[in-house]
DNA sequence: ATTAAATGCTAAATCCTTTTAGCTTTTAAT
DNA sequence: ATTAAAAGCTAAAAGGATTTAGCATTTAAT
């Protein structure tokens, strides 16, 4: 690696109590002579130094690095991640990621993990209750913002998009157009993620004088398999086709597509279907398929904004809900 | 944080040389009797001891941390990005990762940062070419493996999928078809996806005893918006509609989709349109595209293999063409 | 009974930086 | 000519682990 600061000290003629005290910037406290200070800047420069960041996080107890935990890296997470990194790279931090397929003892050991490499804050995509949560926070001393998924509590800090909005908007531009007879295609049943949209759902159905028929929401998981289930389950247990489907994950959709595809190729002359999450591709998809677009650049922005606010600047804890877009093809 | 071998040191009455002994397990080279080394492990355990990582890592000058630099956290490289993960964390490494957007300078910026933040090694999708490859080299003491892109040379370690095969194959199965006038749509020029994937496209239609022209080959880079270009070019700039048209990956044939919609919804009817990368939305697009699915499980399977190889069982580089595999629908 | 070898363990150095407390030397004040 | 204050710098500790060289003590060998 580069020079260490006691190389650098020898070149300068001076100890490296000095050099340090010159690269943090502290030579005025400590009264070190503007000679001295310029001489040891230019050394540093002309030899390209670098404090060595192990060292430094040691004697600091700061390693500059955040770790993130989310289910996949799939096109969602994926850009949440890339935007996060982005972020965190401009203001010092680096990202360590890691990856937990939605299985909570993955994510519990991940966490532990990052926890003991000494990370100094992490953002997770959890799929933690309440008191799981609970649990961990009072094992672990660093700070946590939870993203895309919340959990309830007033100091808990989170940054998820409005999923109850979202579906709530998306769900009533169907209604205003007559559909009356819709079907929910869910997720996995306890995440925010899943409760908020079903709650949004419910909302519209609501509002707009539907009858909410319990048996009309399934809740498997946010896997393609389940989606297909899910489709599967509806086209076959029912008699009528149904007016619409509503599923809550582009994955979920992308089962519904191959369950139709394979078993159902005229869905969509009888079917409206809906989806959470957009993605390009729906524009080229015959029927249009309306969808519920999160702000996944925001979302990101926001989580490590609200991570960096209570690392650097004692910020406590924030909440923040996104405004996704309705994209009406 | 947890106990420091100190603590655990007074805890168990002994020095904390012996419990780093017994615990790193080296009793039986250093002579500690079983009921020394029995009561140590007990207390490490009742207490969790994990030691600092970074403490540790200062003195090994090891950080059992892998830098991963790749142009955009897309689905390819997402799915690349989990599964080095995934595989990495099974033997104890970290991934940090860091996205360039495709810019070299960021790329070089990133490449000193992870460097300097002591990773244990690099694995890159990169923009350089071989001299600026060599350069890097030089300088940075850290094995590097570049993975998606590969750099020629005898001793630069890669993992790349066969793009002139794939390619290859793919445009054969059009020209058998009696498919002759098929246009290229392709990325950055000077990077090897693009070579090989020319490549291959060339080697087909001279297998296959189909003309050439120069003229239907362009490359600007891979955007979206670079697809939507250049099928504009190819739509506007030639009086006959093509009969086929290969993007050479997922976002230029969304270039061309968006394209196609907005001023030539009947392209599909005269045009046969194939692409480098799958997806599974492809399989609900009419008419049906054909396309190469490269197999990123592998790519980042054998990438991280190698860089493994190298930094603990000192193989030297290694070099990995991964096939792909043709879909046909 | 003496010496040699084996047993069981540890002090201290090292990795590199930051930071506290404080040591000289110079200047100013009386 | 003292003393006090200011200027300019540094020694040493701390952070937590690993590792080398070696110190006591016990056992075995002659």
């Amino acid at each position: 690696m580069s020079l260490s600061l006691e190389e650098l000290a020898l070149k300068a003629d001076v100890s490296k109590t000095t050099v340090s005290l010159v690269l943090n910037g502290k030579s005025s406290i400590y009264r070190i002579s503007k000679e001295t200070e310029n001489r040891i800047l230019k050394i540093a420069k002309e030899h390209n130094y670098k404090p060595n960041s192990i060292a430094r996080a040691l004697r600091l107890n700061k390693s500059l690095t955040i770790g993130l935990i989310i289910p996949y890296l799939n096109r969602h997470f994926g850009r949440v991640a890339e935007v996060i990194e982005q972020n965190a790279r401009e203001l010092g931090y680096q990202i360590i990621i890691a990856v937990t397929q939605d299985c909570l003892n993955t994510e519990h050991d991940l966490i532990e993990n990052l926890y003991e490499r000494n990370v100094d804050g992490l953002i997770l995509a959890t799929m933690m209750n309440r008191d799981q949560f609970n649990d961990l926070s009072s094992k672990i001393k660093i700070p946590i913002v939870l993203v895309d998924r919340r959990i309830d509590g007033d100091d808990i800090a989170w940054v998820v998009s409005d999923d109850e909005q979202g579906t709530y908007e998306l769900v009533s531009v169907l209604c205003q157009e007559g559909v009356k007879d819709i079907y929910f295609v869910g997720g996995i049943e306890k995440l925010s993620t899943s409760i908020d949209r079903l709650n949004g759902f419910k909302k519209a159905l609501l509002d707009q004088g539907v009858e909410c028929n319990q048996s009309k929401i399934q809740q498997i998981g946010y896997a393609v398999a389940d989606g297909y289930e899910m489709t599967k389950n509806i086209i076959e247990r029912f008699s009528k086709t149904p007016e619409a489907i509503f599923t809550s994950a582009i994955t979920l959709l992308e089962g519904l597509l191959q369950y139709a595809k394979e078993h159902k190729p005229d869905l969509f002359s009888h079917t409206r279907v809906i989806t959470y999450d957009d993605h390009p591709m729906l524009d080229y998809l015959q029927p249009p398929i309306f969808s519920v677009r999160q702000n996944a650049e925001e979302i990101a922005k926001k989580s490590f904004e609200i991570m960096h606010g209570i690392l650097e600047k004692n910020r406590s804890f924030a909440q923040e809900l996104i405004k996704p877009e309705l994209i009406l093809r």
